[in-house]
DNA sequence: GTATCTTCTGAAACGCGTTTCAGAGCAAGA
DNA sequence: TCTTGCTCTGAAACGCGTTTCAGAAGATAC
């Protein structure tokens, strides 16, 4: 394959001449650019990327984080984030971390290695902390909340999140009130317990079910939730995917909703309103833009930024 | 940041020597092993993917071409790919079309400029005829039928698959059967429509519905439908999504299913089965994992392969 | 007529790790 | 003793596009 050196060669230019056609600088005669245009579509040249990439030290790509490619949950996110890259001519790599720590450290080491410019984190395992260890290489961006100065964030507010979503309940008149989270000892999860225990007056902690993430999980915990004596009259879900599974299995069981328990899920997936689901939606395709968007200007000399997003009710039949 | 020419002047050997260290290659002596990784700790070296990639000419990486990233459908695929390559240690580059071909031309352009060693393709608007010209830059493997033999496929049997799906319709007693298919135009859709056509003795033209790919087209199906004078006592349905936007949908209006019209659901989506949508199952994340490796097993000297997978049926309460 | 620009060109260095090749030193086998 | 074969080492070339720097030629200004 024809390289720079075998073009400038067969146009009887110098290599320096066929770089500055190939980056249209203007000093360049017409006739040397003519020669350099022939030589290059008889010898079909096509530009190396390695070269460039090793050469100017861009490598026009930025890692993505996350923990399961397939979770429903970050499909906004992502779609964001891919519209937004190509926009700017920029690649995604895609690394799925399963929730291991290991997985996040191999990922942003690709920033150490100048394998990316720059790290979107949509989920970590990691302290902040450690995440800032990295932040000498290049910048990272993530989408939870309590990160350092250094670190760019864009995130759904969730304690604010959650409270309007509590509003939004107790505005329907329901007082008794459950929470469904997912991993219990995120920052998520602790903003939303937080939520629950300042603005609930029925706050109770064996209404707080932890671990449910997939809607195979929701399924579960209508047999957990109905097997419970005193049950909460309504649900707060943080994800519309388990309060799908919990819906579809709470009609299996010919139980109505809203009548036996009402439920509020959080997300806004479209799948949730073919059912009726009545949800918090969450922004998080704009989420996903901003959040290359922020990366892209850090690259650029920007500094860091902090955003909180909210969150708005979207109506639905199970309240 | 030091390079391997400073760790070479610090341990006083030569750059061989140290990439030898790197290497870990045996003809190397202790003492000077020793002295370079001392000079590599206190320089805090970090070696250049970059120069790497230029100098052997391996990116260890491949670009997924897909649609939508955040389309459910692509999910499983996605999922596998990911856990294959990370086990390999290779980065996925994903690449989101829109079913715009332009998109996918830049995409396998990757290729040609050697920023990626091989092209994974879920989904495509390219002829094959196309695609197989980027073939000389790296191996390509698609999971749509129909490829050349320069083009490993490992794919759903379509046809197979629908024959088969009918049959299980069939087998409930359901003679007369309509289907829903995504664009009309793509090779999947020819094939379920050959099966329909062979297997079903009433099959009806306006018995395909065309253009549905997401749950909300399944949510307007459902007016569409019920519209309709004469309708088919069966609906087979390309898509989990788009069968469960149209169950939910017809939750909503009071309508039993199957006693009104029967369902068939076509991938076992997780989010299927909490509202019992009987389903073919489709081994997506299988087939993931197979692109993956052989793409692999290409770049290392092997030969394309095609294989089809099939479904199986997976019992739900909607027939 | 001289000074100052502007336009155009190319040699060489740079980014950085790998690989080839030649050679030195030393031990085992004939 | 001589040959063969390891083990170990480093200079130089390689992959390939960009950038710096020096300089030539022609044009404009004073």
């Amino acid at each position: 394959m024809a390289n720079i050196r075998d073009i400038a060669k067969h146009a009887d230019v110098s290599v320096t001449t066929v770089s500055r056609v190939l980056n249209e600088h203007p000093y360049v005669s017409k006739e040397k650019r003519t020669r350099v245009h022939a030589a290059m579509k008889e010898l079909g040249y096509l530009r190396n990327q390695q070269a460039l990439t090793l050469s100017t030290g861009k490598t026009q790509r930025v890692v993505v984080i996350l923990p399961y490619m397939d979770h429903p949950y970050y499909g906004l996110f992502v779609n964001g984030l891919a519209k937004a890259a190509l926009e700017h001519d920029y690649r995604l790599v895609m690394w799925q971390t399963e929730y291991k720590l290991s997985e996040e450290r191999q990922a942003l080491d690709l920033l150490k290695h100048r394998e990316v410019d720059g790290a979107i984190v949509l989920s970590h395992e990691m302290s902040f902390k450690e995440m800032e260890t990295y932040r000498a290489y290049g910048p990272i961006a993530v989408a939870t909340v309590g990160a350092p100065e250094t670190i760019s964030s864009i995130h759904v507010d969730h304690y604010a999140s959650f409270v309007s979503g509590i509003h939004v309940l107790q505005e329907h008149g329901y007082e008794e009130i459950g929470i469904i989270l997912s991993r219990s000892h995120s920052p998520s999860s602790l903003a939303r317990q937080q939520a629950y225990f300042d603005e609930v007056a029925h706050a109770r902690e064996q209404w707080i079910w932890t671990g449910y993430l997939t809607s195979e999980d929701g399924i579960r915990l209508a047999e957990t939730f109905l097997s419970q004596k005193e049950r909460p009259r309504a649900l707060f879900f943080s994800s519309d995917y388990v309060a799908l599974g919990f819906l579809g299995e709470m009609q299996r069981r010919d139980i109505k909703i809203p009548q036996e328990v009402a439920m509020l899920g959080f997300d806004g997936h479209p799948i949730g309103h073919a059912f009726g689901l009545s949800t918090m939606l969450s922004p998080n395709e704009e989420i996903g833009r901003r959040l290359f968007e922020t990366t892209l200007a850090e690259m650029n000399g920007a500094q860091p930024e902090t955003h909180g997003m909210t969150v708005s009710y979207q109506v639905g039949t199970t309240l």
